[in-house]
DNA sequence: TATATTATGAGACTCATTCTCATTAATAAG
DNA sequence: CTTATTAATGAGAATGAGTCTCATAATATA
């Protein structure tokens, strides 16, 4: 399926409009596989010529987490990264505390772990955030 | 130890001089084991009668963070919460989606393994955010 | 007690994000 | 295809947590 027809999927699932503005949002997303934040993405656009507006990039990407296509990290300092979710497993994040790299795990002993807690609790897991804070290799060496 | 005791060392330790208000953000904070952000703190004490600033409570608080007397949590609301870090083990959250209730917990096997997959990757375990979002049984029984 | 230095308070400021509302574009109806 | 209806967009104002500034107050030092 293309990346038109899976955002016109989701729109019409929504009961919303197909723009050009929500296509051109949802290539940027899903043509990197960075996890940048709202005004990269929004400078990206303006740079390609595309003049989508702040607010339609932030509620376009709205529209795109909440249906899936797009994963929101807050990463704890005050803006938030998106990743695209196209044909990607789930998986965490490790974080470097200096120069910012992100790298990404998956530990299905800890994925096992967490459902045993919260039903212990009585609970019912939702969705959860592991991040591991690190000095990475490169940073480490200087 | 008493409460003014460990805050004269900290700010000892610091350079810092020992001041009505710090130590009254202080013993707001370390008299309760609630999740409480910057604002209910600074109202609490300035129902108390204690007039002290939002500049210093921020400021206090970052003191003390720094120091390990107090530790930060980000919910991802964009209100960061505050909780003492006195007598109690290390543990992570459990935080209900619907209520905002907070439970904590531990896991040995989850802490191993995460240390684990930092030294696979050749990098430096600095500190981690583990928070499972779960509808807990009060609101999942509603 | 006088002096030097740090801490505080009030409010201005920042910055990511959200909101408002007049204008524009997409869909539906004819 | 054209118009009517309704939703989406853009520009910039508003928000809100947190930070900064700087004149004044408090603490520590001589």
């Amino acid at each position: 399926m293309s990346s038109s027809e899976i955002l016109k999927k989701v729109l019409r699932k929504e009961g919303l409009r197909y723009t050009h503005q929500r296509q051109a949002v949802w290539d940027e997303l899903s043509a990197s596989d960075e996890h940048r934040d709202a005004e990269e993405i929004y400078l990206s656009l303006y740079n390609s010529g595309l003049n989508v507006s702040r607010a339609t990039v932030y509620r376009t990407i709205d529209v795109l987490v909440k249906n899936n296509l797009v994963r929101k990290l807050d990463l704890g300092d005050g803006r938030a990264r998106y990743e695209h979710k196209m044909d990607t497993a789930h998986h965490d994040h490790l974080i470097c505390i200096q120069c910012g790299k992100i790298d990404e795990f998956m530990d299905n002993i800890i994925e096992n772990r967490q459902d045993v807690i919260v039903e212990n609790f009585g609970y019912k897991l939702i969705r959860h955030i592991h991040q591991l804070f690190v000095i990475c290799d490169e940073c480490g060496s200087k």
